[in-house]
DNA sequence: TTGCGCTGAGAACGGTCGTTCTCTATCGTA
DNA sequence: TACGATAGAGAACGACCGTTCTCAGCGCAA
């Protein structure tokens, strides 16, 4: 038995109510889930209430409609994704080697159990018949992804034509890889990225064969 | 005023009631190019009867379900695709050629007006958490470019690594040009492809620079 | 002309969707 | 202890979905 004068803000474990913080955050995470692996459209908000554990009224409260909830993960898996890619490049000192890190980090995410392709390009495909503003997200999250490749590209000082032929690799990868169901596309991208680097930036100093 | 005695076999203009054969084709015509821009999901089966002009009862009888007629409008698509692939094939003699020739067929549809990508990417998008059959169906179709390709690449005397590189391209290009909106990227996977040939065949015969 | 079978047009059906509303219970404050 | 505000649980709402059914009308064989 508890207390009863005991302060209401520190009780010990029992399911508190979360504050809206950590209740938006409860939402997102089942919505990334849910939308990911079964689709936007196939997800009701019921089935989204019972995964996030919230009442329907609370989401509502926190979310204007069930499309700002798609848009805010498109927005975390956007920040998920230059974190990753960021990350992969920022443990890989030489430029030439960053630009394969990519792929690199590509692989580590085909092997993920549950990898289901691009969630940009899938909710593309779903969406961007009826929802605009979910088509300028993942226009701008692809953009933002061949602007990346851009400046890794000049950090290793090959030419602009370079960079979008890499950028081309790596969506390709991610949908080959998603369809087909495997993940070898990630290492077959990355061979012929080395090939288009090597091209354009001269013979490498440091590779034997 | 025609002549009530005529035969009723051959009226010369008016809305006749189609055959089944071109009923099918209506149908399918129409759901092609609803289903391809806007979405399968986003286009009800009234519409499709708007669109085709016949009566909801005649397209049940032509088909058992929606989803069959999706998978009809799939396998459509697939034909005219392997068709537009082995035209473009089929006018190019020299080996290495034919094996951009595919590049160059992916410039002339994505500067088709009112391409939206393709329409298998997309269907994976947005069916691949439902309908297994469409799933598989999509994985087929790209399984069979990947085979279409490693032909290509053996007759051109390749290497068999070189053509999962070359698809990856290929499917690259057309989820960037979809959703870009442009269809530089068409250039931009074919000159990569220019590269990793060059690289995989040797010094090319007859190339200045 | 009569009757039969099939037609098209569209209403109807059962279900699900996103969203809102109702109703009761609980909470913090006096 | 009493009160006003707010919470949660879930029913309800209106719209739309894919599919089926109704029903009047037409063509055709006898």
């Amino acid at each position: 038995m508890r207390d009863p004068g005991a302060s209401t803000t520190d009780r010990p474990a029992a399911p508190r109510r979360p504050d809206d913080a950590t209740a938006r955050e409860l939402v997102l995470r089942a919505a990334d889930r849910l939308f990911y692996d079964r689709g936007v459209q196939a997800v009701g908000m019921d089935e989204l209430r019972a995964a996030s554990g919230l009442p329907l009224k609370r989401i509502y409260r926190l979310f204007p409609s069930k499309e700002a909830i798609v848009e805010e993960v498109l927005r975390h898996r956007h920040e998920l994704w230059e974190a990753g890619i960021s990350n992969a490049v920022a443990t890989t000192p030489d430029p030439r080697e960053r630009l394969l890190a990519v792929y690199d980090f590509l692989a580590r995410w085909f092997d993920d159990e549950g990898f289901r392709g691009c969630f940009f390009i899938n909710s593309f495909g779903e969406l961007s018949g009826t929802a605009p503003r979910v088509t300028e997200f993942v226009r701008a999250h692809k953009a933002g992804f061949q602007k990346t490749v851009a400046r890794l590209v000049a950090e290793a000082g090959g030419p602009p034509e370079l960079a979008p032929q890499l950028a081309i690799l790596a969506e390709g990868a991610q949908t080959t890889a998603a369809i087909a169901g495997t993940s070898e596309a990630a290492g077959q991208a990355r061979a012929a990225a080395e090939t288009l680097i090597d091209a354009a930036l001269g013979p490498t100093r440091d590779r034997a064969v």
